[in-house]
RNA sequence: GCGGGUAUGGUGGAAUUGGCAGACACGCUGGAUUUAGGUUCCAGUGGGCAACCGUGCAGGUUCAAGUCCUGUUACCCGCACCA
């Protein structure tokens, strides 16, 4: 009989639809295990194939955690409110919530086709107002402890989607979603104090399960830093202070620079001789954006500010002071001391500007570059009290005389900012504010909850940067909570991460109505034993729920520090690129093809995209192959963690061994004892695939698979080993498993599902093959190979080795110097020419 | 510039603590079955006629190096004037 995919999995996927075997029973006795994938967005071009490479690997861990005898909560939901639905709705005339609908539709079929464990009856949607109610209500929680303010500044806004962005959404100075420039434009924002949690966010890393480069790379993005502020005396009425981790440069301090936006620089109009200038300068800094300011680096540009002197408190040298863009005004004080001899940057400032460049640290040349030291070790010199000393010590020691001489403190700084909270679009969830002429900004009450969002005419965005809602005068004028005043209702909506913030708490208890999860289902559940996501979401997604699980934390409302005890991460799935310079056959047509493309050419892969027609639909492959073989071919496309290219050729294996797998029910005896023969192979074979599918090598538990299947075609089979087989491809391709365990006739003698069978256990001893080939090696080069019992002892195994052909004919003239043997493995002889 | 990563046949990729490089596939070659093949099965497949040579490149340690050490190149991904 034909292995008939289409059949097969349409009847086990209605059979699990209805008997629910993935159904997580919260309180259950057995051990829990909270197994996650990053609920998706659903687009309106609907699965992509990068998607199952993630839920695939989650399944299959999940599926044997199952076997395992845990209690599992594998769950789903989709992220839903979002720009793109937002631009088709208007586009097309359609309500968000409308084109949302159908896209989780359409979603939803796609996963069920691909067979995955999902408990259906947990899932979320985050547009959904019972889901959003608790979003809104968590940042109540966080408004009313002081996390959530608003105020005046400048933002990243997208001049494409006419929307603010987080620091995290700017992409090389362009909107991480369309690609178009962002610019700064002064708005009133609510932000959310993340940078409060800094220290926690990166020392509580410590003790979690994540691989190493999400750690470092949310300890980069956080950035901090161990310095001192030191202050200086002017000849204004105000004392200027900046920050520095190189106190020990101080004496190398040849000037000052302070950033064009930086507030001081108005107060001192009257003072500063050349305000015109000063002022033209600070013009043309805020018409540049960000990107502009970074492209130009190199080139540095200031202006003097004639008319202002500081005093070095160390040299008690007058220094001039400058404003110039390469100074921010949003990290450390906005000022900076210029040590041009130590600093690559201030170096470049200090010789456009003819600078006094004074060596303080011993090692470099001064006159080519500055000498940022390296190592600690290097020594000061032209310091006064810290000459001689390294780098290493004078730090601290300049740190502790500046604190001594009253004009300098320890301070730590971070490249984190604060979170910008909101979005001037209608498809996001409503902020439960209402700002009152008398009290402020007051929030609804908790009863209020939800805030619908209300029906609009239109979605579109206004040229203002108002949001939608903001012209919609019925739902904005209200009535004050506090006072019964009239009061106009917040109209920015909260950006898209904020309903991700918290999804894995609401799939604990997703139909609680009073709570946005009970205390019994968190205390159960959490933390999520093993996430699984992108990279791209390290320092947005992934380090906002952080932040937000650790406010819950701290105001009793969940029991662990963390909210994700381990966190993997695949590697995308590129597609061919059809302009590869490889496939060019022709010295000209490759030169043709670099010039039109330029470096895009000389990669033959590139991410999918429908310009390119390299776009791979999930449909289709289901269709063509089955869903199994899709699974199967997604996890042994290569190292989870790489990025790997989409082959149409290479998924035909992935199906071949399915079909090989299916017709060993022509050759299977009818004997449920298993065949000595094959013992080792199924041993070695438990043992690998379960090893494997615990750290994510599913590409070598499915190769120890078709190993086995070789083998059972080699030596034949019986049902006792097929059993075996069966219950270790369970996790990859459950609907062909399934529909075999009961032809086979194990469903009928078990009673059971083989997804719901013990997972088998190996017996170490089995594993080892009796007879071991073993590589004979002369002077460290291989030149045969024995069969010897396994464990021989080593003089066996010399003899056996000395016996050989190949190696008589190396001995001959030479004498054996020294043996090397490695147990059951290799043998090594060392010969030297005979006296 | 800073941080992280990668480099192995025609291709995707395997290779515990250093111990037979190329598992498992794709592709290709030859053969068998078939009216037919996008089917199945069998055999072969790193290079070289050989001795030998082969894991980006150059050294080193070792009986033995893809793996360890030193140096170096190319590419990919983050961040980027963070004082």
């Amino acid at each position: 009989m034909k292995y008939d995919f289409a059949a097969i999995e349409k009847k086990w996927q209605d059979r699990w639809e209805e008997s629910k075997p993935y159904a997580a029973v919260t309180g259950d006795p057995r051990p829990k295990f909270f197994g996650l994938i990053e609920f998706p967005y659903p687009s309106g071009a609907g699965l992509h194939v990068g998607h199952p490479r993630p839920f695939t690997a989650i399944d299959i861990v999940t599926r044997k955690k199952r076997m395992d005898g845990y209690n599992v909560l594998f769950p789903i939901g989709y992220d839903a409110f979002g720009l793109p639905t937002e631009n088709y709705a208007i586009k097309n005339h359609i309500h968000p919530a409308v084109v949302t609908r159908d896209n989780i539709a359409n979603f939803t079929r796609q996963l069920k086709m691909l067979g995955y464990g999902f408990d259906w009856d947990r899932c979320v949607d985050t547009t959904d107002p019972k889901y959003y109610k608790w979003t809104q209500w968590i940042f109540l929680q966080m408004f009313k402890k002081g996390l959530a303010y608003k105020t005046t500044m400048p933002i990243n806004w997208c001049t494409s989607c006419k929307c603010g962005l987080a620091n995290e959404e700017v992409v090389e100075g362009v909107c991480e979603r369309c690609g178009s420039p962002v610019v700064r434009k002064e708005k009133s924002q609510w932000m959310l104090r993340i940078t409060k949690y800094a220290d926690r966010l990166i020392d509580d890393l410590d003790d979690l399960d994540y691989i190493e480069r999400v750690k470092i790379q949310q300890k980069n993005w956080i950035g901090r830093s161990y310095g001192c502020e030191v202050t200086f005396k002017t000849n204004t009425p105000d004392d200027i202070t900046v920050y520095t981790t190189r106190a020990d440069t101080l004496f190398g301090t040849t000037y000052m620079v302070i950033s064009p936006e930086h507030p001081l620089l108005a107060q001192w109009k009257d003072l500063i001789t050349n305000w015109d200038e000063v002022e033209a300068y600070q013009d043309a800094a805020s018409r540049k954006s960000d990107f502009e300011r970074g492209e130009l680096n190199k080139d540095k540009s200031g202006v003097r500010l004639e008319g202002i002197e500081v005093m070095n408190p160390v040299t008690g040298k007058v220094l001039p002071m400058f404003v110039s863009d390469y100074v921010l005004m949003g990290y450390g004080t906005g000022i900076v001391m210029g040590v041009p001899g130590h600093d690559q940057r201030d170096w470049d400032f200090a010789t456009k500007f003819g600078l006094p460049i004074v060596e303080v640290v011993a090692g470099g040349d001064i006159t080519k570059e500055a000498f940022v030291a390296k190592d600690d070790k290097a020594i000061m010199v032209n310091s006064g009290f810290l000459n001689g000393m390294t780098v290493a010590e004078a730090i601290p020691a300049m740190k502790q005389y500046v604190i001594e001489q009253g004009f300098g403190r320890e301070k730590v700084n971070y490249k984190l900012r604060d979170w910008v909270f909101t979005r001037q679009r209608y498809w996001g969830e409503p902020i439960p504010l209402v700002n009152c002429p008398k009290c402020g900004w007051v929030p609804l009450d908790e009863s209020e909850l939800p805030l619908l969002l209300p029906n609009v005419e239109s979605y579109e965005p206004t040229d203002d940067g108002e949001s939608p809602l903001s012209k919609m005068t019925d739902w904005v004028n209200t009535t004050c909570p506090h006072c019964g005043g009239p009061a106009r209702r917040e109209t920015d909506t909260m950006p898209n991460w904020a309903g991700s913030c918290w999804y894995y708490l609401r799939y604990m208890d997703p139909h609680n109505d009073k709570e946005f999860v009970s205390k019994e289902a968190e205390e159960y559940w959490g933390p999520v034993d093993w996430y699984n996501g992108g990279m791209e979401h390290t320092t947005l997604h992934l380090l906002y729920s952080r932040f937000w699980h650790k406010f819950l934390y701290d105001i009793g409302a969940v029991h662990t520090k963390e909210p994700y005890a381990k966190r993997t991460s695949h590697g995308m799935i590129l597609g061919r690129n059809p302009h590869y310079v490889g496939y060019a056959e022709t010295e000209e047509e490759k030169q043709a093809l670099i010039e039109k493309y330029g470096s895009q050419a000389l990669r033959p892969s590139v991410k999918m995209s429908k310009s390119l027609g390299n776009v791979v639909n999930p449909d289709d492959v289901i269709s063509e192959y089955g869903a199994d073989t899709m699974r199967v071919y997604i996890m042994f496309i290569g190292d989870f963690e790489k990025t790997a290219t989409w082959s149409d050729e290479a998924v035909k294996g992935s199906k071949r061994f399915l079909d090989r797998v299916w017709n060993l029910m022509d050759l299977v005896k009818d004997d449920f004892a298993v065949t000595p023969e094959n013992e080792a192979v199924i041993h070695k074979t438990v043992k690998k695939v379960g090893d494997d599918i615990e750290n994510l090598k599913m590409n070598t538990a499915i190769a120890a698979l078709m190993t086995m299947v070789n083998e059972f075609y080699a030596r034949g089979l019986s049902k006792g080993d097929l059993e075996y087989l069966l219950l270790l491809l369970s996790p990859f391709a459950p609907h062909i498993v399934e529909e075999m365990w009961e032809q086979a006739g194990f469903a009928a003698r078990y009673g059971k599902m083989a997804m719901q069978m013990d997972w088998p256990k190996y017996d170490e001893s089995k594993t080892v093959d009796v007879v071991k080939e073993m590589a004979v090696q002369v002077n460290g080069k291989l030149r045969a190979t024995i069969k010897v019992p396994v464990d021989s002892p080593d003089d066996v195994v010399i003899d056996a080795a000395c016996a050989e052909d190949k190696v008589k004919r190396q001995m001959e003239g030479m004498q054996l110097v020294k043996t090397i043997v490695v147990k059951n493995k290799l043998v090594n002889l060392i010969l030297k020419p005979a006296k």
